[in-house]
This record gives structure tokens, sequence and C-alpha cells, in this order.
DNA sequence: ATGGTTGCGAAGCAA
């Protein structure tokens, strides 16, 4: 099973650049964030086109979750309760084949202390105590997205530059923690120990040719998950060209054939 | 140097 997620900043503006990756990366599962649209507006049909079933939870302007399945969709959840709800469309979650999927768009926070960076850390805690309830971590599970934290140092691209700024803060990255240690594994991490690889740069600036990023979007697998993990990258190259999307999309795969016909 | 860029939506906000 190959698994991707990508923050695409409008699906209405990237969906030639969506349509284009998923036929180049062939993911089975592709969870998106930020599409900016509202439910009716989601272009189900196109990706019906190249045999993806679609969930979206969408709000208009902001935010914005989707899960593009050609493995089936089922037990589709787009309602949590909560600041998980209050936010704005940012979480929706649906059982593609064996592997429960969440897509999700943590808020971004804007300054640390503020209003927002409570929320954001209110959400982390409700993720976690979501996860708690309903599902187990020995069980096939994925939460992947846009995480808007730098789980550490060596994801951003200069921790001194970043100092006092949101996504690197202890109270956020705690929170991140608490979440993985429900029982979650950073894919990534597991293959690529070095610094330097990032997920999403500035617009500004010339921030992705500086190599200035960080890396916040992530694939988290639960332990039977993450033990059948075989390959976990960002495809950089999706920060290139004409009209991109400022995050790259996450990919990994995992070998499920001997988990058996339920695989 | 509080800059710079993109998207939405039609000015300013959010990221």
């Amino acid at each position: 099973m190959r698994l991707a997620t990508w923050n695409v900043n409008s699906l209405g503006a990237r969906l030639p650049r969506v349509l284009a990756w998923l036929a180049e990366a062939q993911p089975d599962v592709l969870c998106l964030q930020e599409t900016k649209m509202a439910d009716g507006a989601f272009p189900a049909e196109a990706f019906a086109e190249l045999g993806y079933e679609a969930t979206h939870h969408g709000q208009g302007q902001w935010n914005g979750v989707a899960i593009v399945s050609r493995l089936g969709l089922a037990e589709v959840q787009r309602h949590f309760g909560g600041t998980l709800d209050a936010a704005g469309a940012r979480l929706l979650a649906a059982r593609c084949g064996s592997v429960l999927v969440h897509s999700v768009y943590v808020p971004n926070g804007r300054e640390v202390g503020s209003e927002h960076f409570v929320e954001k850390l209110r959400f982390l805690a409700e993720l976690r105590s979501h996860l708690e309830r309903s599902t187990s971590p020995e069980d096939l599970v994925c939460v992947c997205g846009d995480m808007n934290v730098a789980p550490e140092d060596r994801d951003v691209w200069d921790p001194a530059a970043l100092a006092g700024a949101t996504h690197v803060s202890p109270e956020e990255r705690q929170a991140l923690q608490a979440v993985l240690d429900w029982g979650l594994v950073d894919a990534l991490r597991a293959f690529t120990p070095a610094a330097g690889v990032h997920s999403w740069w500035d617009y500004r600036g010339g921030a992705f040719h500086k190599r200035q990023g960080m890396r916040i979007d992530l694939v988290l697998l639960s332990r039977p998950l993450a033990e059948r993990c075989r390959l976990a990258l960002v495809d950089r190259n999706e920060r290139k060209g004409e009209r991109p999307s400022d995050h790259a999309p996450v990919l990994v795969d995992l070998a499920l054939d001997e988990l058996g016909p339920s695989g």
C-alpha cells in the first residue's frame, strides 16, 4: 500500500498538479489538506476518472481536508466534537482497505502564546484523546497531514533563526509528542536521520532554493504499520515548477501483503 | 529592513 499526504494550498488552484502527481506517483491513498473549498465544489469526478474514490470535509475559503483512495472508503468520520470541530474543517478519518487513515490539518497557531496558539495545543491534545477513544495502537492506524509542528531541531533549516517562533516551541513539540506517545512512529525518521529534509518552504524570499524549510508534514504510523514501512520520502520535486503548493507531498510504502486478504 | 509571496476574492486576512 502506497500512502501519501499533501497540503495543496487550495485544491482549486492545484487540481491539475494533484491529478498529474496521482498518475505519476500512483499512491493508493492520498490525504489532502487546505483544499480551501466547500464540499459542493469538490471535484470528485476528476478523481473518479483516475480510479479513486474521495471524501471531503470542507468549509469554503479556509482549511478543508480530503482522503482520496483506490482501496475503498469506509467508516468515514467528519465530526469529532470539541476543538477538533470548532477549529474548522481540519480532520477527516476513513478506513482505506485495512488501514484507518486520518487526514489532519493542525491549526497554524500564528503567534506563540496567542489564542490561536492555545487552540493549536488544544487541538493536538484532543487529537490524542480521539485516538484513545476510537481505536488502538495495536491496530493499523495512520495519522498524517500538516501538523504545523517541526518535531525536532533537525527538522528545521536553522533552529537559531526560528527561536521564539511558532512550529518549534517546546509546548507545540510536547503536544505533538503526546500524540506520538499514544503509539505512533514518525515514518520518515525511521529511514532518514539526517537534517535538511523539509516538507514546507515559504513562498517568499526564494526559501525553497535556499533550502530554508521545515518538516511539518508527517506520516505517523501505529507500530504494526511502522514495522511494515519500506520507504518514506518527501517528493520535493513537487515544490518546483509552475504554481506549486508551498508544501511537498510525503509518501510511504507499506508492505501489507503478508497480512492476508484484508491487507 | 516587520520586508517577502501566494490564494481567496475583490480589500485584507491567513499562512
